[in-house]
DNA sequence: TTCCTTGTCAACCGTTCGGTTAAATACGAG
DNA sequence: CTCGTATTTAACCGAACGGTTGACAAGGAA
């Protein structure tokens, strides 16, 4: 039934208003309706993606009277960004090998150039 | 209509299947049956879930008579890999306070036991 | 208590998602 | 041309998504 940590957390940034609310939450804890302010979307949609951020552990909420801030759990990103390392050599790798193509294609060129 | 490349690549990554394929891909091309063979699901199944990292453009297709191998795309993750990259210094943050916590919380026990 | 603000819950709506089966297409071999 | 293999397309289905509106709960202030 629930998917597992990484699908969720990867489901959770694939919608562009929550990467924003993460963005705005770097600069440290808001309330709901602070983070609703730059979207036009009604609030409970804004609650909503919270949901979905808490739930993939992106997120944690406090209380503080009738507000609920929320802030930022980034550690929850570091589980992302380390399945993305193991890919990191395969990029490299394409890197280089553009890298010897561009080499490969000028002097060919300087050859052309040459005859 | 058509999302950002950024919320493309998140979505196809939040599939399990999808990153499975991704990480068979690693070993080199392989065609529609080759990557099926590890899944219990139909066959068009398969070609969908390569439609959608083809479009994210974490994969490219060729053509070798009535195969269509399917290859690594690994630069497409490189801006995945940088998104994600903005946040590192938050998570470091968070394990120096940790680090910070657990001294600490070392020192207090230590002064307990010394009482 | 009453009022106001903050936030969530519930129900609904249209779209997208991940899957299916059945039919169509692309291509090499005989 | 016919056959077989590989793959995609089309149509469909149920569940999840992202949004709405309207009612409700929690808590401080008059």
């Amino acid at each position: 039934m629930s998917a597992d940590p990484l699908s969720l957390k990867f489901a959770a940034l694939a919608d562009p208003t929550r990467r924003a609310i993460l963005a705005r939450l770097c600069e440290g804890e808001a309330s709901v309706n602070e983070l609703a302010e730059p979207f036009d979307i009604s609030l409970p949609a804004v609650s909503k993606h919270l949901k979905v951020l808490e739930k993939a552990g992106l997120i944690s909420r406090g209380r503080d009277a009738q507000w609920r801030p929320a802030r930022l759990e980034p550690m929850a990103l570091k589980g992302v960004a380390e399945w993305i390392e193991h890919y990191r050599r395969y990029w490299d790798q394409s890197f280089d090998r553009l890298e010897d193509y561009l080499r490969k294609v000028q002097k060919g060129k300087d050859d052309g150039e040459r005859n």
